[in-house]
DNA sequence: TCTGGGGTCCTAGGACCC
DNA sequence: TCTGGGGTCCTAGGACCC
């Protein structure tokens, strides 16, 4: 806790859909909702104007539609939600050495570290500067909350939003807090707002006047004590900047559920080889291999298996998420698939050597045991598409020989339907539909939202 | 209405070791 | 022969967050 709010929470707007909008100008001011548009697909990000219809994110993608027809409904690129995120980062890092990303859209900074603020005037002016530069840089905008510690600048920037600032000052949040309900506290979800409300504990002020030894009974040891810290408006915890990944997993969800034993085996193998691409991408690798299944009536299990030293080879992690997969009963249907590594280490001499150490030892006679020969195997090749197929997905850009860049508005039918504009655009485009297999139609960049 | 994908942290029981 | 307590690792599941 400190006598300055000098922690400083940015939540960018709607970021997403924010973007899009900047993107493509015949959205501004509409509803916007980007997420999975697949039948089994959720809401990301809603727009401020889609959420006047009650969508928000999370939502299923069918019963937004029932409640904004008229909706945009675009698929997430996530490409370009990266390039903006880094844009906002590099701001961010003008201001401190100690930033903490949370996601793409929101993160903490420690101003007193940077030596950016060190008191009322000087935060709110240190925050006022980023919103205006994140808006000048990116075309977007974001919110700030700043407070004396992290969870009350988050809870000040939920209060700015939309496009605003907010400063609580030290020493006034036991009071504003007092009224709020628990579920503003960070930890407080539905299952534990619940718990609480059988309790009979509605506001912040029932868990502050609560004992310590309530909470812990109700809540758990670690739940419970943090909880009656933070009713009170104590929070130590200190910004932390560039934390390791501690896992990496990839998971489908599939339109229609698998049946076929063979489908589901071969999709596992599948999801191993995109887990380990990433894995190896991030220059990792991991000694626990996990499989998650969904089944059709959403009972979710995982199995996991640890192997003797880590490894970043596609063809352990396959073969042990196969095994994983022969223990799982699969009748009725499975919704959704994952694979996962974590335990993860730097890929370093030092792994190598562990691996050698492990094989080794294996070879000298232990029994039993599954680790597989850690010689590196070329990682598969994705997944052939299937020929002359061409998928418009709504959303993406595109670009045609005659009438330049623009984005697909929809498809079906052997059609495509594409707006014609892009972010400096005066005004919306026009639009025209074209066969799917146009040759002058072709998948686009994305452009710069600002010139 | 019918529920994504990527993560983090905590709990609890059993195995194993000292 | 029986009994103990603590620490660490592994596995599974659950809650939460964006």
């Amino acid at each position: 806790m400190r006598t300055a709010p000098t922690i400083l929470h940015l939540d960018m707007d709607a970021f997403y859909a924010a973007v899009e909008q900047a993107a493509k100008p015949s959205l501004r001011g509409k509803p916007v909702v980007v997420g999975g548009i697949g039948p089994r697909g959720v809401v990301a990000t809603a727009s401020y104007e889609a959420r006047r219809f009650g969508v928000h994110s999370a939502m299923p993608t069918a019963q937004a539609r029932r409640l904004a027809p008229n909706a945009a409904y675009l698929v997430p690129r996530f490409a370009v939600y990266r390039a903006v995120s880094e844009q906002v980062m590099e701001l961010l890092g003008r201001l401190s050495p100690l930033v903490e990303p949370l996601s793409l859209d929101e993160a903490f900074v420690d101003l007193e570290a940077g030596g950016a603020a060190d008191d009322e005037a000087s935060a709110r002016a240190v925050g006022e500067w980023l919103r205006a530069e994140i808006r000048r840089v990116t075309g977007v905008s974001g919110s700030v909350g700043l407070a004396g510690s992290k969870m009350l600048a988050k809870i000040a920037s939920e209060e700015a939003k939309p496009d605003g600032l907010r400063l609580m000052a030290p020493g006034t949040e036991r009071e504003l807090l007092a009224p709020m309900p628990v579920r503003i506290l960070p930890g407080v979800g539905p299952a534990t707002g619940d718990h609480l409300r059988r309790a009979g504990m509605t506001t912040v002020a029932h868990l502050a006047e609560a004992g310590e030894d309530e909470l812990v009974r109700l809540l758990g040891k670690a739940h419970g004590a943090s909880l009656h810290r933070m009713a009170q408006g104590l929070d130590d915890r200190p910004v932390v900047a560039e934390r390791d990944a501690k896992s990496v997993s990839v998971e489908d969800t599939f339109e229609v559920d698998l049946h076929d034993r063979v489908r589901v085996r071969l999709e596992v193998e599948r999801l191993a080889d995109r887990c380990v691409e990433r894995l190896r991408g991030a220059g990792r690798s991991g000694r626990t291999v996990v499989l998650k299944v969904r089944r059709f009536d959403f009972s979710t299990l995982t199995r996991s298996e640890t192997l003797r030293g880590p490894t970043d080879d596609p063809g352990v992690v396959r073969e042990a998420a196969a095994r994983l997969l022969e223990g799982v009963d699969t009748t009725g249907g499975v919704r959704l698939l994952g694979v996962g590594v974590t335990g993860l280490a730097d890929f370093t001499q030092e792994d190598l050597f562990a691996q050698v150490a492990a094989r080794d030892a294996e070879a000298a006679g232990a029994s039993g045991a599954t680790v597989e020969a850690v010689a590196p195997e070329p990682v598969e090749e994705p997944a052939v598409e299937e020929p002359g197929e061409r998928r418009w997905l709504a959303g993406h850009d595109v670009r045609h020989v005659e009438y330049g860049p623009g984005w697909v508005q929809g498809s079906g039918l052997g059609r495509v339907t594409v707006r014609f504009e892009e972010p400096g655009s005066a005004g919306p485009g026009r639009v025209r539909t074209f066969r799917v297999d146009d040759p002058d139609l072709a998948a686009g960049e994305p452009l710069p939202l600002v010139g």
